[in-house]
RNA sequence: GCUCCCUUCGUCUAGUGGCCUAGGACGUCGCCCUCUCACGGCGAAAACAUGGGUUCGAGUCCCAUAGGGAGCGCCA
């Protein structure tokens, strides 16, 4: 049997950590199982689905990598399957039409509530048997049992049982004819032949309603395993109305998909005491039953490391690439002269925690800048003009643009001078950078490059001599 | 309110009855390295929710309590 698992979003808003953590789940286990991955769009709220949304799923897949086998399927496309599918259960007495009026219901509800009973539909129209009539609104309720217990077994949590009496009879056709979510699903678990459901745990509840209508098809349902919910740091849930960021966002604010990715799996599942993994790696190495049973609240420190890793290990080649959007947005031309991406990347990897960070710091490797920053004016004083002046002229006369040359060239005039290294390294950074820190001088000299440096300490001895 | 789920350092977790005076990672703090900022190295503080059982022995099994979370829609 080939196992076909599926991601099943609803294009309201934008896709979140939490849901694309299960998507990523679902995924891991067809590609470690050599399965199928479904993509299924569950649109079935025409209020609130929007192409929007649809766009931002499909976009953050691409983003990390989430590939499906098929779909992606739209249940708004779908609706004569679920419309058929009703009326055949009612015809085999496991549906029936509702007329109760949304008023009525409210007005149960509310004395449910107030009662302090669990709201469910009382069954008015339960055993009435009434046919479809044009001239009035009716839902159609699926006929649930009302005795005996559901129970199956979750990958994730164990042995699950909840009895009938829990469950009510719920609407599987609305009145503008659209079907509900809990019918959706099993009609399409079902005719998608899927055969693992891995979801969040939010959906426990659900489950036996779904299961029971499975039974009503005469079908088998899935395997379930319900994966924990992420917490934000105070301890809520993560959604779109709380505290939930747009997994595109990590993007956009440069973060690596690897980062995020490595991130989101370690987060309620583990191998051991191993943090880092690759794509692969957790290919190979991912399992249900290594899920971890407790909702995890999400720290944005640690993912923080896990990207300045990932920034520092990567093909250099690969990041460059990737700080591209980055430099454009932010105006930087890097492509008429300075450095290459390339060996920006290298002079600042171990110094950004985002790819945005390290546009930012990369400004002055491209640009001059208009004046020097505050805290690092402090270093430029009269003092250090004879040190400049010998230091320029050193660099004018030196050849080789290199780490080495100019490593030397720096040590040659703090011998000189009787001064230590930082003594004459600060001053001079600030000189050519406009402020206090940068990568090692001699690599941030060599990046700016023999021009762009010299002119630079042209305009600190100006300066110098103004004050 | 009712139903269901969960409970190891601040956070993510290892741990499947003796290897646990509870291990790793992020974060925090200290020291070292050092031309700034970082990287790196070394080290420290920091947890089995509580109470009962079961057992020769419990973080690990059972039961209560407490705390947290989710669900209870003509949303998904």
């Amino acid at each position: 049997m080939t196992i076909r698992t599926r991601f099943a979003p609803s294009p309201t808003g934008n896709l979140h950590l939490g849901s694309i953590r299960t998507a990523l789940y679902s995924w891991l286990y067809t590609r470690n199982r050599g399965g199928e991955f479904v993509l299924r769009i569950e649109d079935t709220d025409q209020e609130r689905s929007t192409k929007e949304a649809t766009q931002n799923i499909m976009e953050s897949m691409e983003w990390l990598g989430l590939d499906y086998d098929a779909g992606p399927f739209y249940q708004a496309e779908r609706l004569d399957k679920y419309r058929q599918a009703a009326e055949q259960l009612i015809e085999e007495g496991s549906a029936y039409r509702c007329y109760c009026s949304k008023e009525r219901l409210t007005e149960l509800r509310d004395k449910q509530l107030a009662n302090k009973e669990k709201p469910k539909y009382d069954g008015c129209c339960r055993d009435k048997n009434l046919p479809a009539r044009a001239d009035q609104p009716f839902v159609i309720r699926f006929r649930n049992d009302l005795e005996g217990s559901v129970s199956f077994e979750d990958q994730v949590l164990g042995p699950l049982s909840f009895q009938n009496s829990e469950l009510d009879d719920l609407v599987i056709i609305r009145s503008d004819l659209f079907p509900t979510y809990n019918f959706c699903v099993v009609v399409d678990d079902l005719s998608m032949k899927i055969t693992h459901v891995i979801r969040g745990a939010d959906h426990i509840n659900n489950t036996p309603r779904q299961i029971n209508i499975f039974r009503a098809f005469k079908a088998e349902p899935p395997i379930y395993a319900h994966v924990p919910l992420i917490l934000g740091k105070d301890g809520k849930l993560l959604s779109k109305r709380h505290g939930a960021v747009s997994v595109l966002q990590y993007r956009d604010d440069g973060y690596l998909p690897e980062a995020l990715l490595n991130c989101l799996v370690r987060l309620g599942w583990s191998h051991g005491n191993q943090e880092i993994f690759s794509r692969d790696e957790i290919i190979k190495l991912f399992d249900i039953k290594d899920i971890n049973k407790a909702a995890a609240s999400f720290d944005p420190e640690k993912l923080l490391w896990l990207n300045r890793h990932y920034i520092k290990t990567l093909d250099s080649k690969v990041i460059a690439d990737r700080l591209k959007p980055f430099m454009q947005e932010l105006k930087i031309d890097y492509q008429t002269s300075g450095p290459t991406l390339e060996e920006l990347v290298v002079g600042l990897r171990e110094r950004a925690e985002t790819l945005r960070e390290m546009a930012i710091k990369s400004r002055y490797f491209y640009e001059n800048f208009e004046q020097y920053e505050d805290d690092a004016k402090k270093h430029l004083t009269p003092e250090i003009i004879p040190f400049v002046e010998a230091f320029k002229q050193s660099l004018e006369k030196l050849d080789a643009w290199t780490d080495e040359a100019l490593h030397q060239a720096i040590e040659e005039v703090a011998k000189q001078f009787g001064l230590k290294l930082g003594k004459i390294a600060q001053p001079i950074r600030v000189a050519v950078t406009g402020s206090t820190v940068s990568p090692p001088l001699n690599t941030t000299l060599r990046l700016i490059g023999k021009q762009n440096t010299l002119k630079r300490i042209s305009a600190v001895l100006l300066y110098l001599a103004k004050t």
